[in-house]
DNA sequence: GCCAATTGCTTGAAGCCTAAAGAAATTCGG
DNA sequence: CCGAATTTCTTTAGGCTTCAAGCAATTGGC
């Protein structure tokens, strides 16, 4: 009893720390989140994913397949749907079936869509410069080399899952 | 027009670096998030939003309020509201009244409740550890320091907005 | 004591999101 | 060429989330 501190003892693994970890990761990701959820919506009368979406689209001038937006914004296909359906509506986008295969519909941004992102974009980036303002440039290049990390060994620990 | 590069010129600021660091945090929150609510899923059958509110709950045996969760959760009162309805109706959260203030909702986690959070819990700090696996310890320690900076800093600038 | 402001919560409308099932088109093995 | 498997997208049911408006209780100034 008097030795219950010996090293040979084998505690049940403590994760605490990464715990810790992930959950300030989480509270850094949400705070940014509604920031710039607030902002859009206030300045620009736009939704989060409205602007992710045309943020995908601006950076492919040919257009993008439902599958292939879906793939890069990490969202369930049916939810793409939805949400082109609400910018073609609001004439953001265009959206036309692929020529050669009739299952795919290419959507790309109007003008209108294109002209509205480039101003929301501009600002936005300013916005995020702001939030990550107390950061050396030190800082940013260590925080991303680590976040490239965390992002390898994530994808790796979801393989190991799905295998 | 020759001299179009000099370096007089004043560029309209470059924050792509920080907007590249945004995105990264952004996917390494969504990979990692959307695999701990696909194993709660599937293991029992609990949503993301459910454990984190039971989680909350669980740190404190006295109980809370909804506006407690509410601050601590960084969602809208409203959203608790739902939340805690349906947790009610499943057996897994007590609510009563307030003596002192009869606005207040008081929530706690029933015996069941508690059970059943502790198992998935424990479960759940492992998923977290194999996520962060590849990072040493000295990486995670890293990792914690420049969140917490950019956590303040995120902080500061929402406090630039709102007043 | 009274009324205004505040606080705590709920409600309603709209949109976001997922998982699962299904419809339509294409691909590919034989 | 044919049928099975696959791919792409839509639909459905249920839940999450926000914002704004509203109700009820409390607090604080006078």
């Amino acid at each position: 009893m008097l030795d219950s501190e010996t090293k040979a003892v084998e505690l049940p693994e403590d994760h605490a720390e990464e715990l810790r970890l992930w959950l300030r990761l989480l509270t850094c990701t949400t705070l940014i989140e509604g920031e710039v959820r607030g902002r859009l919506r206030e300045k620009f009368d736009v939704t989060l994913p409205r602007f992710d979406l045309m943020a995908q689209l601006d950076k492919a001038p040919d257009g993008m397949t439902l599958s292939d937006v879906s793939k890069r914004m990490m969202v369930s296909n049916g939810n793409v749907t939805g949400l082109v359906e609400r910018l073609v509506e609001s004439g953001h986008l265009d959206r036309r079936t692929s020529e050669t295969d009739r299952r795919v519909q290419v959507i790309r941004l109007t003008k209108l869509g294109r002209a509205e992102f480039r101003k929301m974009a501009a600002e936005h980036e300013t916005w995020i410069a702001d939030v990550f303002a107390d950061l050396t440039p030190k800082d940013v290049r260590e925080l991303m080399r680590l976040l490239a990390k965390t992002k390898a060994s994530a994808q790796k620990s979801a393989g190991r899952r799905k295998a």
